[in-house]
DNA sequence: ATCTATTCGGAGGATATCTCCGTTTTCCGG
DNA sequence: CCGGAAAACGGAGATATCCTCCGAATAGAT
């Protein structure tokens, strides 16, 4: 690594070279594109390539840079609206976006929530505050429902993005998914009562998964 | 393969080693478990389990089948409930559960969804006609937003799932996605004007997209 | 021009996927 | 009970990927 002091010319140049392959690559196959094959198509070793990332999450996040530099600038114009639900809706187009930059980039996201020593988590709670300023406006405004939480909209618009990319190729509109996130698939006009069938439901499904798997312990 | 014949003893036999292992594999490790792994816990050579089961979906796709009797069981339940809205809260609570019965299986799904050649994407035919039941009949009553697809819906509930488990293990409430899906993060009593803001913005998105990573054709 | 710290590159060990084919097992007809 | 053909087994091995280790090469200071 290059840690704190100038580095070498050559360490330079290589540097750039993996990062313009790895991009290539992770745009064509998705960011489970082999890595010799990336060092390869840079011209250099594999050792080469894991001196400057470590993991594949290093060469993610080094690449989710240019992105995020374009998503931070987005995220200034969005919040320049005056109207906070149409901001809201607008960030969490762009949020979606930028998630679904590669193929696979949402699993990789989800994978770095559960372990914070991914370079990824910061990006994460970063995100994750964007997203809580913008919910709070919205919310503030009476435009956003109250009991949504930041975090569980965040792991909503990943579980969108997740999906993004196939719903295109299926033949559906990618929009229909932003829309059952933002509007539901429920109508607005239903009494709250049905509310408790949703924790009644899912108690009754542990049960079952249980029952259906549970014969192998631990 | 076992093609329309009765086969032989141990290869019944095997198949049901095969499976168990299999089963257990998958659910400690994620539908990503080494099959090299499943066949020498199974106590069977790797080219046993590879004649039973082609490849890693047809392998799923048997496990599923015990899952997919509780599932439709279920399914009968729900449609036997008398109000609506809570018949397709069930359901998606039900089809959720069965979505994230192993580590991994969300991605399985998207991916059979795309190749029709898969073993998987019959039941997900299978599925999307269920939901589709569901969410008519929700329809017609007034308790679900008539533009939602069976589609688009069974994509976003692919999505919750995909983010399920990781959800639970970040420390947020499992429910709180679901109740997204159901209800949307926006409040109910916006007016419809905001509409349009999504379009604009997707489309606006794509330019980004454009400008950004498309300095690479093809 | 020399010397040293830095960087390189690729051989190689570990693990996984999937195939091929010689060997073993089943089970049917005699 | 007993061949023998068909069915099934199993594991060696070809290929691919990840990642490491260390002798060789190189940049840049003196």
């Amino acid at each position: 690594m290059q840690a704190q002091t100038v580095q070498r010319a050559d360490a330079r140049r290589n540097r750039g070279l993996i990062l313009e392959a790895a991009k290539a690559a992770f745009a064509r196959d998705g960011i489970d594109a082999s890595l010799d094959e990336v060092a390869r198509s840079a011209g250099v070793g594999p050792g080469t390539l894991y001196r400057h990332f470590p993991t594949r999450e290093h060469l993610l996040c080094e690449l989710l840079h240019e992105r995020q530099t374009v998503l931070l600038s987005n995220r200034d114009k969005a919040a320049a609206l005056s109207c906070a639900k149409t901001a809201l809706l607008t960030w969490m187009a762009e949020l979606k976006d930028y998630l679904s930059a590669f193929n696979g980039l949402p699993r990789s996201f989800v994978k770095a929530m559960e372990a914070q020593t991914s370079p990824l988590a910061v990006t994460c709670q970063t995100l994750i505050s964007i997203t809580e300023e913008f919910l709070s406006r919205a919310q503030a405004d009476g435009a956003a429902r109250p009991s949504v939480a930041p975090q569980a909209l965040f792991f909503s618009v990943l579980g969108a993005a997740f999906v993004h990319d196939k719903v295109r190729e299926y033949g559906a509109a990618p929009e229909s998914v932003d829309e059952i996130l933002a509007y539901g698939y429920l109508a607005d006009d239903s009494t709250k009562n049905a509310h408790e069938s949703i924790e009644h439901s899912a108690t009754r499904h542990s049960a079952i998964k249980h029952s259906a798997i549970g014969s192998n312990p631990k």
